[in-house]
DNA sequence: TCTGTTGTTTCATATTATGAAAGTCATTTT
DNA sequence: AAAATGACTTTCATAATATGAAACAACAGA
């Protein structure tokens, strides 16, 4: 019973660390700001345990504190890290040029996914330049992968393995009532999707938004992303949407082949299926869809 | 000298997750990857702690290795939530739309600074809509306060307390032969530019970029940020010149005008004296300070 | 002035981080 | 092919560091 034989469990398992993320994904998911007292019951945290981490991390400018009401809130690191982070990725600058013009012929948003666990990942976005109202979506930000486009996409072409840890988490939540319920039926839309050379979302992750997606291939044979363009359901029927479909698919087989030209050197975004069992959860509630943007 | 009468020193001071931000300013000042023995060497850490630390990190998406080569980089979770740090910002939000569309009537990029310990802050930027050739600034990062043009509006409107904690740190290094060398030299610069109502910079922190700025004033006293103008010397001199600091100016007194109608609550990013010795240092050596843009 | 609330600091305790060394695995050299 | 190198990963005894209850301080509202 001396102190000696208590027996040390789980160690080296960066606890404190893990709490700090905690925070960080808290204050990123619950609103722009929190108080300490709120973030420690919002996370069954004591209140000097997160008053510590805060405190640490303010030094290295990840949270800082409105000096009005003392409250914490993201820091500008991120959004400067976030940048590097962008740039160190061979995928996302070589396709950017594409992804610009594309926008430019179309009018639309135009995005690029990767798959990750769990999800798809927006890894590049370049708004609507014409339209006033645009989809929003963060670059970075993880998108379910039966009820998007640019996910079906993906997994249409992803080896089935790699597709189950795509589509592994969160079993398939219905979005809207015309979110695909079942494996079954998601296996039917990617044979369709397979069939035609690209996916379709017809408000199936949210009401009145709609979008395209095509494959982009390594040699005309590995997935390596998604090129999608998404906007207001009204843009995406009938005739607009005939005019669509041949660009963005040219737009997808044009960027495959100037990436097959190069070594196939793009980091996925994966991760052992283990991983993150606290990183995302539900989409955050302060978060408009759609977005008044000029 | 029983175990019990080590003394111990340094309470919770979170050294692990220091450590742990250590390593994530790192990956994001050198180079877009690193080894783990590049890490472990870099920043004097046993491997085995940077090993458990990237571990716990990668769980939360804030880091990730590149499969290929096992190095590690910058997760996503930073532009993430990097997008969230910036519209947690009431004054990005207000102010984006000047910025959009000055850029439009310039042709140049914009930006938004603010005051913040040892520099200013680049709040929010526009890139030019037209020109192939732009400036490459990161959101979120920290510039030198002696040789911007945002930074010389903010210090000439600022008080002198403030002023201080904003030049604070670095002293006054000398980027270019044109860099303003001593604070004698810099009051007189600063005397200028209150006269004038705007700020210059010609070649001051980097050879062929120069910029002019304006100071954005709550109800006609207290600095806010600065409005900016940035680019290639040669679009900023003569009659060029001429037409541009009229259009800055005004564009900096509306947005003035139209932040002094509501309450004066934006959060500065300034922070206690002593935070950050470890933030934030040297400029990454493999960012290009001018970027091709389509 | 009192009272309740929120943020900050202290300090003894034991949980958790630590790093040397051993263990893998893949790649390069002999 | 075998051996050697180099890079990443895991282990485990040790001790350094995180922890949380409680005390303290600062402030707003009654």
């Amino acid at each position: 019973m001396s102190p000696r034989t208590q027996i040390n469990r789980t160690p080296g398992s960066s606890k404190s660390l893990q709490k700090a993320m905690r925070i960080l994904i808290h204050l990123g998911e619950h609103g722009p700001e929190a108080s300490l007292t709120q973030l420690s019951s919002g996370l069954a945290l004591n209140k000097s345990t997160v008053y510590r981490l805060l405190s640490a991390m303010q030094k290295f400018h990840l949270v800082e504190q409105n000096p009005l009401n003392n409250k914490y809130r993201l820091g500008l690191k991120f959004h400067e890290l976030g940048a590097r982070a962008l740039q160190a990725r061979p995928l996302q600058s070589e396709a950017r040029p594409f992804l610009v013009e594309l926008a430019r012929r179309s009018g639309e948003s135009v995005s690029l996914a990767v798959p990750g666990a769990g999800g798809v990942i927006c890894l590049d976005r370049i708004d609507s330049p014409t339209s006033i109202i645009t989809v929003r979506t963060l670059i970075g930000e993880r998108f379910p992968a039966h009820c998007t486009a640019v996910a079906k996409a993906i997994l249409a072409w992803l080896p089935q393995r790699e597709a189950y840890n795509v589509l592994f988490r969160n079993g398939m939540k219905l979005y809207t009532p015309l979110t695909i319920p079942s494996l079954r039926k998601l296996k039917i839309a990617l044979d369709l999707t397979r069939r035609q050379g690209y996916a379709t979302d017809h408000e199936e992750l949210e009401k009145g938004l709609s979008g395209i997606a095509a494959p982009v291939l390594y040699k005309g044979s590995r997935i390596i992303a998604a090129l999608g363009m998404a906007g207001p359901t009204l843009r995406f029927v009938g005739p607009d949407l005939e005019k669509k479909i041949p660009l963005l698919m040219d737009f997808a087989a044009r960027l495959s082949k100037h990436l097959s030209r190069g070594p196939a050197d793009f980091g996925t975004v994966m991760e052992p299926l283990a991983a993150s069992s606290l990183g995302e959860r539900s989409k955050p509630s302060w978060r408009t869809p759609f977005a008044l943007t000029t």
